[in-house]
DNA sequence: GATGCGTGGTC
DNA sequence: TGACCAAGCAT
């Protein structure tokens, strides 16, 4: 392994984070490895067509589609990507909107400050990259709501680029083909960056392919709950299947709580507002739960999100103005 | 590195 | 039926 993971320039001063989070080797060849060929091949056969996988989509669509997809199933954002793609064609469309609007479309996809984060990124991309999405991953980062997988996602999607993209379904299937483990580790580790650079093909476009591969293995046939492994192309090669499929064992994978948090009372707050055409009085806001300090603490994370627009009178509605404006 | 952050489908 | 799970990110 190189010592220096990316030789990535025109890292600007705002960039805080670690360059070294970019999991693209140096140009150095790749080896070929047992798993790429069969993977690809059952990709080239039963890849889903996915809109974002279409050519049409470009770099932009891919991005929209990654923010999305970050934690959220694709059944549910098929709908609501056609109709953000079909408002907002280019990055500088949605730059041009009010945040509230990217907030309001992104309906009950969830984690709404990924709306945010989105049009943020819209923005950033209209200023500082003319209007296109930059191809350097290091540009990407830096971008709201990008991180190390998005980056790479979007470089290796979009624009073809060899980059490990070590997603939830791509940890899941290195831990068992290669590491013989049921479930990776809660958190991503070096041990399974550094598996991820060696099993990258050498070739740009054949690394490509092996990541949206790889992906696409995980979420339709090495699945988490029950792995289809009949179907699988390299279960002769599983070395979680030839070691007789063993339990996981280690620290239990963390759950999500969510019933009674102050997550499901930010949710109904902003559903609330979502469909409201004007500003909302507080006094209907609190019927949505009737815990009053849990209540205000919601609302008052929400504003200081940038989610909520407090207005005088005890008004309330999605953010009009931008950030810092 | 551990937490907080939405929503809905599945078994 | 209540966990568990779904192409993570920011702090």
């Amino acid at each position: 392994m190189t010592a220096s993971p990316s030789s990535s320039p025109d890292v600007s001063p705002e960039v805080s984070r670690e360059v070294s989070r970019d999991l693209t080797p140096d140009a150095s060849a790749g080896p070929s490895h047992a798993l790429h060929s069969p993977v690809i091949a059952w990709f080239e056969q039963h890849a889903r067509d996915l809109p974002w996988r279409r050519p049409e989509a470009g770099p932009w669509g891919v991005m929209v589609s990654e923010f999305m997809l970050q934690q959220t199933p694709v059944s549910r954002v098929l709908p609501v990507y056609e109709q953000w793609l079909a408002r907002w064609p280019r990055p500088a469309d949605l730059a041009a909107e009010a945040p509230g609007e990217a907030v309001r479309a992104w309906g009950r996809l969830g984690y709404p400050r990924r709306a945010l984060r989105l049009h943020g990124a819209a923005a950033a991309i209209t200023e500082r990259h003319g209007g296109d999405v930059p191809r350097e991953h290091a540009q990407l980062l830096a971008l709201p709501g990008v991180g190390e997988y998005t980056a790479a996602a979007v470089a290796s999607f979009a624009y073809g680029q060899r980059h490990a993209v070590l997603d939830t379904n791509v940890r899941r299937v290195f831990a068992r083909a290669a590491t013989g483990v049921e479930y990776p580790p809660n958190a991503t580790t070096a041990a399974e960056r550094r598996l991820a650079r060696e099993l990258l093909p050498g070739d740009e476009a054949t690394a490509a392919r092996w990541a949206a591969a790889s992906m696409e293995l995980g979420a339709l046939v090495c699945t988490a709950k029950s792995p289809d492994c009949a179907r699988c192309p390299v279960a002769g090669l599983c070395a979680w299947r030839l070691a007789g499929k063993p339990a996981h064992d280690g620290p239990p994978r963390r759950g999500q709580t969510y019933a009674g948090t102050d997550r499901q009372v930010r949710g109904k707050l902003l559903a609330v507002l979502r469909e409201a055409v004007g500003p909302v009085p507080q006094a209907v806001l609190d019927t949505v739960w009737n815990e009053p300090v849990q209540r205000a603490r919601a609302l008052d994370g929400l504003v200081s999100d940038g989610l909520v627009e407090p207005l005088d009178g005890g008004l309330y509605r999605l953010p009009q103005t931008r950030p810092g404006a």
